[in-house]
DNA sequence: AGTCTTAGTGTAAATCTTCAACTAAGTTAG
DNA sequence: CTAACTTAGTTGAAGATTTACACTAAGACT
């Protein structure tokens, strides 16, 4: 029939993960250090060849490489774009399945030192990480800070970066650490009692040297809850 | 070194398009009868593999399945998604990545006649066609039908589909017709003043038996705008 | 017991929506 | 020639929502 159902006129089908968390210094991404041709010994977004053998399909194949990385095998995950192009890859034609991935400050600190290999959180400034990534990750990490910073206006997704209980004054202070402007409290625990994606731990309160407060969850840590307005 | 490096692991890598258009029964796909196996016979979403000796990156490769198809070269184009598995395509581990494009009712209009072979416009009726697509289409289908009526809420996308002039009551019921219900008329002129993305045709009014009304055209046909709000 | 700090609620003024009426500018019928 | 008709485009009052900020609540610390 045609030519392509040659192998050799396949393109190169790669996933390649935006994988975040908070750390003390803001919104932090994971790197890692490529230790093979092409761009060997740059940082790069941590991402692999899909196995048709063993992946049964793109979302698993994220998975798989979240979980060598990381260690997390129960994130938030979505699928951010694709890019693909002849020049992206010295190898040749190559298409890449972008995927971002949050992982809650519980998922981090538990793995603080199993982190794999080369692998280091560096925090976001402006529109990317301050340091030249090989191929063209530079610019999905770019795409993936604003699909970020856009639905931070209009989603539960800081829920997602933060311990699994949490108090709404931690929230709060989440979206207005992503957003870089402050919010008004009193329309802030609006919004978040009218998307309703939170629930109280039950006699769980966060005690300091002033009144307790309230600690809450995420009714369902794998999805975003998306707001009517932006906040 | 790894197994992948042979093109035997490449999965195969295809670009598929949702192109959507009006017709007088509202938003309507087109769709294609597949002249090969698999589903040989069937309806289908335009598309086709990856020329990587052609095609320079992807959205390039949907440009080409677009004109091939319709003849149209400058749509309002854009990226829905990417699915990927071992399943949904009998030949092998098979990857899509689906573009949406709006074609404007002058493009249609010009090339009825022309249309590619065995190609027809559908009317969108719920999350489909009515009709039961190759592959995991009518999936693709349901997305793109998904992403197109979320975007009609806080966007300007239902003004891809008129003629390049038109008049705002024509792209209010072009925005009706999309929703399902009805607007009112002078909120609906205040989103449209604020989000900016119209320029009127100086001189150029649609005349009728009634006030002349005053024809616009989009600032850029090419890129969506915005709206602060939900329309 | 009083002070300090952060949690959580209440409220008045300002803004935005909604609904519907009103004016404007042409064509058509008589 | 003029009145009726139709759709374009604007205006405004009533109601709903948002915003800014002050107030009350509940603990620890001195």
């Amino acid at each position: 029939m045609t030519s392509h159902d040659n192998d050799a006129f396949k393109p190169i089908a790669t996933v390649d993960l935006a994988i975040f968390s908070l750390s003390p210094a803001g919104l932090s991404v994971l790197l890692v250090r490529r230790a093979n041709a092409p761009f060997s010994g740059g940082w790069a977004l941590p991402g692999g060849w899909i196995h048709i053998d063993e992946d049964a399909d793109l979302e698993a194949a994220a998975r798989r490489v979240l979980k060598e990385k990381t260690g997390v095998e129960t994130p938030y995950l979505e699928q951010l774009q694709s890019t693909g192009s002849r020049n992206r890859d010295p190898r040749g034609w190559s298409i890449s399945i972008v995927y971002i991935a949050l992982l809650s400050a519980d998922d981090v600190a538990e793995r603080q030192d199993a982190l794999a290999g080369e692998a280091e959180w560096r925090p976001i400034e402006g529109e990317g990480v301050g340091l030249s990534l090989a191929f063209d990750h530079a610019s999905l990490l770019k795409e993936a800070i604003g699909r970020i910073r856009s639905k931070v206006e209009y989603s539960s997704l800081p829920g997602h970066l933060l311990p699994v209980h949490f108090t709404l004054s931690e929230l709060q202070s989440v979206y207005e650490t992503l957003l870089g402007r402050k919010l008004d409290k009193s329309a802030f625990r609006k919004r978040m009692a009218e998307a309703d994606f939170l629930e109280p731990v039950e006699g769980e309160m966060r005690r300091a040297s002033n009144r307790p407060a309230q600690m809450f969850r995420l009714k369902d840590a794998q999805s975003l809850a998306l707001f009517d307005r932006r906040i």
